[in-house]
DNA sequence: AACCGATATATTGTCATGCTATATATTGAT
DNA sequence: ATCAATATATAGCATGACAATATATCGGTT
């Protein structure tokens, strides 16, 4: 099958990837990463050393707020989407459609569409 | 109108972009500025921080050739694809609709596609 | 003639961010 | 007991888009 994205690809919109499996329910870190990896059909296999940093300047951002569950030996830290996590979404998901349709007027001047 | 898009948001796809619009004819530095602006409604707008050493490193790769035109007052560096440009154009554009179906999947689930 | 905005290219250094490598600890299966 | 999977964290690196700065031409206005 197809290799994983080029990781030049996800910046700009990991953020909003992270934003957006948060908007159904509350997850943790390693559960996020199963997450991507499952819709992308494991295209997106980010490494703890993307996720971890990335949860944390979305939570100094205010955009998540976090909870650690230590209650059994397996340390969780679930993260849920603040209102302005919430709005940032929205606003970041609208910017990306744009975006992307721009790229479609552009590259679809030569290739078929998907 | 609309702001520029956040210039993360180019990251790994602004290589894409400017073999994109080199694809049809040969175009030199600032006519791709104009060409991207006219093509994004004012959205991209490349600074030459940005456009130059961009060329520069396509060339280095080899993905495209230039030709300087000195023969009047305003010179100009003309830039066409080579095979190998072209060919990475194909397998770009392909990765880039593959990512931008993976992110639609995501964002699609809680807001209406454009 | 002087001035100014648009045209045209180039480079230095800064910043944001995705990554590798490393570290630590728990859990279940063999 | 060993090992893979689960779970989080951080230091340091690499990449690339950018601001700032520099240089020079050209056409239109004053």
């Amino acid at each position: 099958m197809s290799d994983k994205f080029e990781s030049e690809l996800l910046r700009g919109s990991l953020d909003l990837m992270i934003l957006s499996v948060l908007v159904d329910q509350p997850l943790y870190g390693y559960s996020i990463q199963q997450q991507l990896q499952k819709v992308s059909h494991q295209r997106i296999q980010l490494p703890a050393g993307t996720l971890y940093p990335l949860l944390h300047r979305l939570e100094a951002d205010k955009l998540v707020r976090s909870r650690l569950d230590a209650s059994t030996g397996r340390r969780r830290k679930w993260y849920e989407l603040t209102a302005k996590g919430k709005k940032r979404l929205v606003a970041q998901a609208k910017q990306w459609r744009e975006y992307a349709n721009c790229m479609n007027v552009l590259i679809g001047s030569f290739a078929p569409a998907s």
